[in-house]
This record gives C-alpha cells, structure tokens and sequence, in this order.
DNA sequence: CGCGAGTTTGACAGTGGTCAACTAGCGTGG
DNA sequence: CCACGCTAGTTGACCACTGTCAAACTCGCG
C-alpha cells in the first residue's frame, strides 16, 4: 500500500453507509445535481458511498464495465496504455465528474487515485434501467457526456498541434480555470499529479514538462512552492504563450 | 465554388423534400436507427434533407449551434483552428454519423464537406424538446455520443504517444475497420481527405503522411492507385506497425 | 541522519518539421 | 486535340524541438 493512505485498498472493498446523497457535499454540477427529490432518492438507492486510498486502480482498461461512478471526493487519473508500456492520460477528475463511460462493455481506461478519493458508486445494470424512468438524470448524462466530448476536442488540438511550452501553459489554465468556479480564487492551483503525469497527459516526458516549469519560473510567470501547489503570477501572459501568441 | 459540385453552396440553402426518412436509404447506426415507427413519425417531421457540395462549410466553430445534424451521404471534416491558423481533425464523419454535439451553445468545431453531400438537420430546440417525448432517441443519442467519446480517447492516445508510421498504419486500420463493417470487405479503402487532411488527424505535416505512405508503399504492404483509393496487402503487418510491435 | 522516490539539469541524438524544388494529374481554353 | 496552368502530392536537404540517457539534487520519511 502506497504512503499515508489509511484508506481501503480496493475499489470494491469497504463499502460505506448506503450513501444517501445529502452526504455528498459537492452542491456544483454532479450526476445528481438539479434532479427532483424524488428522483434524487431513487438514485441514492442504487449508490454505494465508497472510498479509495491514494495509487489505488478503481477500474482497469478492458475489464467489464460493471459500475459507474460519481467522484465527490478527491482527484483521479485516467489513462489509456499501449502494448509496450507508453501511457497516454485521458483525464484528470476532481469532485462532481464522472467516471465509466464505456464502449461495448469494457471500460476504455484505468482509472488510479491521485489522492485518498470518495466516490459514489452505481451498478451499471440498475442506473441504465433507472435511467428509463427518470429522463431527467438521462439528460443530464448527456450533458456531462457531451462537455467530456468537447473537452477530448480540446485535448485533441493540444496534443496534435501545440508545442511543448503551449501545452504546459494551457494545462496550467485549464487547471486554474477549474480552481475558479469552484473556489472564486484561481491563480493558487494545486497539482496532485506527478511531473510523469502531466507528461502523460500533454504527450511529453517528465523532463520537458519539468523544464519548461523551469522555464516559466525563471520568467516570474509562475511560482512553485515546495507542497503540490502552484500560483500564477501573470495569468496574461500565461495565456498568450497557451497559443502562441509570442 | 469548387470544381465538379453541382449541389448547394451553403448548407442553409435548398432545403429538398421535408425529408420523409424512408428516404434515408442508410440501414445501419443512425439517429434514427432502431426507433418505433410512431417515433420515427415524429423525428421525421421536424427533419429536412439538405444536400451540400464539396468544399462547402456545413458550420463553423463558434458559431451559435442551432441545428444538430444527421449524416446521410457523402463525407464529411471536422476541424479546430488555433488562431496563428494551425488545425486539428477531430474526425471524419461518413453515412450514420452524428454531427453538432456542442458545449454551451456554440459548435465546437468546424465541418466541411470532403464530397458532395447529403444530411438529415434538425433544429436543436425542437429535437431538444423531442428528446424529452422520446426517451429512447434521448437514450440513442446518449449511446452515439458515449462512443465518439471513447474513439476521441483513443485519438488522444495516438496523437500523445504513437510515432508517425504508427499513426499512419492506425488510421488506416480504423478507416478499413469502418468500411468493412459497412460493406463486408475492407482491404480496399476510400480516401476522399486529402494529405494535408491525413496529416491534420494525425498530428503529421503532409510531407510526413506522404513519406510514410511511401515507405509502407515500398515494402509492399499497401498500394495506392491513381484514384482516391488505397488497398492494403498485408493488413497483419499493418496492424503490428499500428502499435509499435516491429 | 540517511535512504529513496520524484524532480531537475545537462549533453547528445533522432524523429519529424521546414523550406524548396520537382512531378503528376486534371480541368480549362486556345 | 493538345498545351497550359493550377493544385495536390512527392522527394530531398537541413535543422530544431523534444526525447533519451545519465547524473545530481531535493524533500519527505523512516
């Protein structure tokens, strides 16, 4: 077991109280979020609250996709690999997102805690009958799955087009982007992922997304305290360099 | 207006019969696929058949996202453009395909026509209302949108972290995948992209496709007619190439 | 205090990009 | 009918960005 965890091992293990929803203090955008309370308590019936310790895999590419998930503590890595070990990220989730969308029946990716994470758990089988009954949580997955499109997009535009130090700064805003609707404050962000992550996720190794860090300290554009946080001291000229625009 | 079109210059325009889907002679995955005929009824009825020539933009990214529309012939790019003008595929849409999934209400890219066309468009207010009528086109949707989810995943995986020759050999694999799913054979496959198209998609310059398609030319493994086609020889090396495996 | 994982820094190399010239194919017009 | 010219594609020479390999460093923890 990973460092400083007290959390279970497993995804599977140590289901918690039968999670009724009023538990989830994420009132921002979730699977749950704007359902009536009826349908709300038709939800929480089928949820099991879990938790999952730091480095632990919640699911693993190709296996069958059984559950769907619902983050509403922490922050966990998605990622897809290749035969040889080269990993691609697909996905960083944080409080409210949502993790399983499959093809087939398999998953697509792994999914591995960032950090000791609190998940809502739904058995595929009896969220996809409930979704018959309530077109409202069916709408409101294909709003969420549809806002995952348009971000892949994005993602997409990154990794196919943009050079090194544009990718950092557009995963550096992105981030902050996301640290300001949660919090109103975005320009201290905090970064549980590792520098090989990062690199997985903008398609570049460690060492570039490290020197180029390096780079952007060195400017005064950022500042990198010793714990995983990170402040953007000129959020401008951050997003210029994002595009290109230098 | 480009050469040899003789259908529409804008997608707006010539608007055909009010498209009584029966004309859409496309068995296999659409929107309306597998519908019960009364909610075929209703589909159809806020539906009109457009037609639109090679070379015309069908929408344009940023564009406030009033029709949602159903490929019925023809084929179709999608792209995003960074504002110093380098472009990213984010697909290639063929018959059954699905096109205007947005985020708020702008589309999130462009597409244009790679042949003349033919496509199914619905206003997005009234389709959004019909979903509601409808929970099974709602629950079809959802289904098609999840999938494209998964195939930008993919995407993302070749785009971060395969080499040109295997980007090359995987596009061509899926383009093969496709056509073979559609038509029962797949060692001959159509490529009405051009190059610089090819190379959008896969993160290349045109000169990198162009290389590689040669160097796969000479060992043999594929052959390249005049004509906008491609046939593959030995589609198992193809697929080790795809992945790394030589 | 010392170990170890994660990170930073450096030297070097290779894949793929850039720029430029050349070729092929095709539609147009003389 | 052939010649011209345009666009798309191919090929070559060169180079730069980023990857690779290796070593040094930092910080947290036992």
């Amino acid at each position: 077991m990973r460092s400083g965890s007290h959390f279970a091992q497993t995804a599977s293990s140590n289901p918690l109280v039968n999670s009724p929803c009023e538990k989830c203090n994420i009132a921002e955008m979730s699977l749950c979020h704007a359902l009536s309370c009826d349908d709300l308590r038709k939800l929480s019936s089928i949820s099991t609250g879990i938790e999952v310790g730091k480095g632990v895999t919640i699911i693993n590419e190709m296996d069958s996709a059984d559950f769907l998930f619902n983050v509403t503590g922490g922050s966990i890595k998605l990622y897809k690999l290749l035969p040889d070990g080269r990993r691609q990220m697909t996905g960083f989730l944080f409080p409210g997102d949502f993790l399983g969308i499959a093809m087939n029946d398999c998953y697509a990716y792994s999914a591995e805690a960032l950090e000791d994470c609190r998940l809502c758990r739904f058995p595929r089988a009896r969220l996809e009958e409930l979704l018959k009954e309530v077109p409202d949580l069916e709408n409101r997955l294909l709003n969420m799955v549809s806002n995952e499109l348009v971000l892949a997009q994005d993602q997409m535009l990154l990794l196919g087009r943009k050079t090194a130090i544009e990718k950092v700064c557009s995963f550096l805003l992105s981030l902050a982007k996301r640290t300001q609707r949660k919090t109103g404050a975005g320009h201290v962000i905090s970064l549980p992922m590792g520098r090989s992550d990062i690199g997985d996720y903008l398609g570049l190794t460690t060492e570039t997304v490290s020197r180029t860090l390096t780079n952007l300290k060195k400017k005064g554009i950022i500042s990198i305290p010793t714990n995983g946080q990170l402040e953007i001291n000129d959020i401008e000229e951050l997003t210029d360099l994002a595009e290109g625009m230098d």
